[in-house]
DNA sequence: GATGGGAATGGTAACCTTATCATCGCTAAC
DNA sequence: GTTAGCGATGATAAGGTTACCATTCCCATC
């Protein structure tokens, strides 16, 4: 027994009046007297009446929703970006239809075009690695599309991104200092931007005190990782400090010198990009660069929103590089010291990119 | 120049043919010959046509679209569960809403209702703390909601459980075997239902050895309960053990603990509920019972799916209690070793929930 | 040769809302 | 007393799709 969902019709019918009266009170688009407005509010009451979205996004020209692409939930920096796009959307009274790309450029490509058949005012993504998306450009001709973490190249499209080089060098450039040569990379896959411009801040470091570039762990699994760090510490000239190039890859390269008892800073000094929950509980706590992960995923929302709304924003794409920060603790040499709490920040350094744009390869 | 969009009526005048003949192409509801199809093939292909789904929502009975309420996505047991049942949603065919209570009651309240104003063919929600979710009731009466993590009341809603008291129970039994009787335990807000929940189970185990239950510290936040563990170990009769009800109060123990300098398991001994990340490479590894997080998501999305699908489903409510895993590590004075693997899960102990359902405060 | 029936296709209405224009009643101004 | 103007309200159409029914055509059947 599907009853029929009460419409704005039967709304009307039981307040006595016309349709549009009951619109105009719903959206305040015009006056309604005090006593008209008085009954449609009793009538809806009654009918326990909702508005039909659908129906109105059919109508009218905005559908009020935003689409965001992330390849994983369970990675948390991608999580905490979703996280503060949908407080934005929220912010902004928008929906947000929201999907995993699973780094799958089909399913990226499959679910980008079902968010334009169910008519996205816009879309934010983390665009899949090694995609050319040449298919955006076309689809999304009037639609504004933000990417974040990596860029993406299209006429009206935004990026956010951040100081991959200038902080990757910096961190390495403190490993050096601290008397460092041989320092291994750890990496995932080459055509992940933030890997190989991470690595390109690496050697930059390395070629400025005219060293050469150490090992480049490619760390294509946990196990595949233990094994090729395992491999490095007894081969004969073994790094005296290991570079994790993101979160996964630190935790394989913990988990491994963990297991094998290797004594960190002692016998290897480890720094990394990207903060990890616990890595400053961790024993010693980790050096990291730390990104400014929530404020990426709130900008690329912001950029979005004024595009949307369409106002003074020129025909031009921007890019914007944010500031990371060198947080020194204990892994990397340093004297560690314990956080008294969550703010406080150890010694932190602000890495500003040498230049905006960044000078690094990029899809374009 | 906003150019109008291209319709279903646009490919028919370009192909010679009739609406209804482009729409049974697309969606394959009945034959089309040869001949036409290629005709219309080509014209859709040509102007780039793509079907709006929010007309088709609004036609049919459908609009392929489930809701998700999650209090936050920066906690790594919600993006998980919103992962999972992202990935299940997809397989169906269905976009997902996202939306993040934020764990307040007017939030979850205001984002369901849009979410039913949207026309969700269904709800999956981690209620909000404390809220009666009397208005679910009303406003969903027809559209199903499956809860997961938090029981919620209702007549055709299902809930996706653990074994909460079972687990807090069978941990702390495992630390009374260790030897200790005063074992102080990290909460969070009461009227959470898997603190609480939690809570019970380590009342339970105590109580089972004649033991009184020892002190509940409210972590309120980090610096809170940092200091509530400060006085407990700089007290009279200070606890042998902590128990750290989830992971973010585990999180701020470890933390207390190795800025203080407390040896773990030799000074105090610890475990927890619900597993972090890092706890296998934390030094001592930690002990904890681990949920099926995943599983919990896409059983979830699956019970959801069922419902929508409206197959043979009895108008009772279901409630799935899941088991979960007692990991033994270090921390509680176990024997320490290394996981070789990341899934190598250390000694593993399943608890299954002893009743179904769980004999708890719930809130219905 | 007439008829029945199935396959392919088209026309129309309906889904629910809002933009637009039309209407109505009233007051203010001449 | 007429009219302009304004405020409140209503009728209609449109937005893009599909369910439903009607139509056309052709072949098989008697």
């Amino acid at each position: 027994m599907e009853q029929r969902k009460t419409t704005i019709a039967d709304v009307a019918r039981l307040a006595g009046v016309g349709k549009m009266t009951v619109s105009r009170f719903l959206n305040g688009s015009a006056k309604v007297s005090e006593e008209t407005a008085e009954k449609v509010h009793r009538a809806i009451k009654n009918l326990h009446y909702q508005p039909n979205e659908i129906a109105r996004s059919l109508r009218g020209l905005n559908s009020k929703t935003i689409g965001v692409i992330v390849p994983y939930l369970l990675d948390p920096f991608f999580a905490t970006c979703a996280h503060a796009i949908s407080t934005v959307a929220k912010e902004q009274g928008y929906s947000v239809i929201l999907t995993t790309s699973d780094e799958n450029p089909e399913i990226e490509h499959k679910q980008a075009i079902l968010m334009l058949r169910r008519q996205v005012n816009g879309l934010v993504m983390i665009p899949v690695a090694g995609n050319d998306h040449l298919y955006v450009g076309e689809a999304f001709s009037h639609i504004p599309i933000v990417s974040l973490d990596r860029p993406l190249a299209g006429p009206h499209f935004d990026s956010v991104l951040v100081a991959n080089r200038a902080g990757a060098k910096a961190v390495v450039e403190h490993l050096i200092g601290h008397g460092h040569r041989n320092i291994a990379f750890l990496g995932l896959n080459r055509s992940l931007y933030a890997v190989n411009t991470r690595y390109a801040g690496y050697c930059d470091a390395l070629a400025q005190s005219g060293y050469p570039p150490g090992p480049y762990l490619d760390c294509i699994s946990q196990e595949k990782c233990a094994a090729l760090i395992r491999s490095q510490l007894q081969s004969s000239q073994p790094p005296t400090a290991f570079f994790a190039s993101n979160n996964l890859t630190m935790r394989y390269l913990l988990h491994t010198l963990y297991a094998e008892r290797v004594a960190i800073p002692r016998r290897v000094a480890v720094a990394g990009f990207d903060d990890i929950e616990m890595a400053d509980v961790a024993h010693p706590s980790i050096t990291v660069i730390r990104q400014p992960v929530y404020q990426i995923g709130e900008l690329a929302a912001n950029l979005l929103f004024k595009r949307i709304s369409g106002a003074d924003v020129a025909e031009t794409r921007n890019r914007v590089v944010l500031p990371v920060e060198l947080i020194l603790r204990g892994s990397c040499g340093c004297k560690a010291r314990f956080a008294k709490s969550a703010s406080d920040n150890f010694t932190s350094i602000v890495i500003n990119p040498e230049t905006l744009p960044e000078q690094m390869p990029m899809l374009d």
